[in-house]
DNA sequence: GATGAATGAGGCTTCATTCAT
DNA sequence: AATGAATGAAGCCTCATTCAT
């Protein structure tokens, strides 16, 4: 990634993306198709070109670079997802409005499992990438940092005094919850070799009641 | 990799590995370095082969192949590790002398984790192409098929029949349990940036605790 | 040769070779003089590249494979050669209009001997490559089984049936005389060291002699 | 080849080769077997050598070089053959003893398809070898030269005495002769693909008849 | 004499990127 | 804006040959 700092990139992309013509979002779509599918290093440009029905040159024109496309990728997702995160989480799963620690962690899941499915392919990309690369690794938590961190440790806060959850400090807990969340999503997206049919309000449930369990006091 | 089958080549690796030079060992050193650092397809052999203080002719004369040193890098690890998981569980983390579940899952732990810390640089090589080769998603799991896979279903029965385990399918408790492991082994291992100093006693506790709670009845 | 079958090769190289490009062009009259001299396996892409004023890079750009630019020399020759070969047999070489055997052979061996000087080089490489390559001694022989061998098995009965030739089967009398034909223009144009100046319609007066009489009843 | 000169590399090869030890003994074999098989340039030093059950180090102690072995191969073959040719003639196709040309042209081409089948391998290694070496190209012919050539002319001069052979001079019917004859050796040990069971005799018989008849007054 | 580890030059190929049209 | 030809650096790999043991 060029830019060290992923809040400027997602800055400076705000910026730059105009308007996008047809043929730019034909080659970010098929981007990200052999990205999720591939790996980002395994994806020539011009497989992309050529899937796209561009020419290389065109590609390069509109992104300069394939880092800047991996962007082009990623960072709307980001840009998106994230300022939206915090406000959905306040309205679509409000602790308040839950009686239990256990309700909240099944609609925030709930929320969160469809979010992914709807953008399961740059979801696997970013999960792949982010083994790669030291700026994402280093510039996606703090996008967290805000709002979403803010109102996490509110939440915990809340279940906490509710004496729904052990009294450890907000950080471990936080770790502990997503990543096994996380870990549950890979699982789920990345990992489990054929997409078997599976019903995922069982599997949420399973989940929600391992870390409900897990975190209580 | 070039061996469809992981279980084949281990074995074709055995017959193989007579007396290594001691390039040979550098050679596999540096790669062990190199891949894990930098991941598998962003290491060129010709680097591999400066670090190692070796011609690159060298290096093909060895392994003839890019895939084949990284399988001499990893199946060695396997073949090593594999048999004697099951062996070390069975002397070291006997469920039997345990008094609980949370006994024994603390003995497991502790096993794997000085393991993993004993061979870190591995480790991370393999999760990192977990996620981009086939032949690992599906060949590694059934390395665990027999021995450890039994040894692990006897023991959740046994926890079970004590009623200290909540009564779900093995496979889920144990994809549950073993996703939540794993990924804690690669966010201490891979994911956390700076190398913080940090009290694995207190971690494992942690995971223990949450673990437990997660899985009791 | 990558392609199996020669014929499908052929096909498809119909439909790729859109506009040439200078440096295409130059590309393969290059190939065609370094192979018809030194071989293909003794000239490397990059003589070619080099001598033909072009970087690596364009020559596998346009031929993606050493073993493709080998073909792209060598189909359109053959894809031209063959087709005419047989409109041209029943043109200029119509055993009707001749009154004697001998008399067709001259003007079979005259107008053959006109084509490959002028394609000498082409020659060249396919005697050469015929010896190393399974695909071109099987591959190329069932392209002249249609038409062409038609109409020299009309020709041999013709003049059978009027008593110029002696009574062996035609796969026998064919093979004698195109063994010897083709063997005195690998003589011709690839063995006799020094490219004397020779009186090419003496030569082909001996040749037709020879052969005529060799075949006579 | 190393040495241009064909005749002193044979004169030179006299004196190195004191005693062949087994392994020599095997080594030749094997690289003839390869040469003949896959060509010279497709086969590797390694090859050889593993096939031979004998390490690179001590293929290169005996031979030095690729293309030393290469001659340890021909050479002696050469070396042996062609004088024992002019007195093999002498002795067993004296064409004093023959009635006909035709019955001394059937002497002659038993006597060769015999050897020639009994050095097949070697007759395809060379064949392969004269396309691409200037210096068997023009070094071959001339061992022919002293012996060889003086009785195929004598021979001819007889048998145009007894008014069997056309009037032409005698290197154009060499010529014409002798390629008719290897072209037709050629296609029996290297080209038809398959080795179908044949009849040896029909077909000199064929052959005999064909360049009789081609060659006569 | 034999071994086989080591070499380094050179081979084919891929790929992100530039540039004239 | 779009094209696609051109590039050259870099990648993986092969191979004849040398040399210490």
């Amino acid at each position: 990634m060029s830019s060290k700092n992923l809040l400027e990139a997602i800055l400076a992309q705000s910026k730059l993306s105009k308007k996008e013509t047809v043929k730019q979002q034909k080659i970010v779509e098929t981007a990200i198709a052999m990205f999720a599918e591939k790996g980002y290093a395994n994806t020539s440009t011009k497989e992309i070109a050529t899937a796209s029905g561009v020419s290389e040159g065109t590609l390069f024109r509109h992104y300069g670079t394939k880092e800047n496309l991996l962007l082009a990728v990623i960072l709307p997702f980001l840009k998106e997802s994230i300022p939206s995160l915090a406000e959905e989480l306040q309205e679509q799963v409000n602790p308040e409005q839950f009686g239990s620690f256990e309700g909240f962690l099944r609609a925030l899941l709930t929320n969160r499992m469809q979010f992914i499915k709807a953008n399961k392919e740059i979801f696997q990309i970013i999960v792949k990438e982010f083994l790669y690369r030291d700026e994402l690794r280093k510039g996606l938590p703090p996008l967290f940092d805000n709002d979403v961190l803010k109102f996490l440790n509110q939440t915990l806060d809340l279940f906490k005094a509710r004496g729904e959850l052990v009294d450890l400090p907000n950080p471990i807990l936080l770790r502990m919850i997503f990543t096994c969340i996380g870990s549950h999503f890979v699982m789920r997206f990345l990992l489990l070799p054929e997409p078997v049919v599976r019903d995922d309000a069982a599997e949420i449930d399973h989940l929600v009641r391992f870390i409900t369990n897990g975190v209580q006091r």
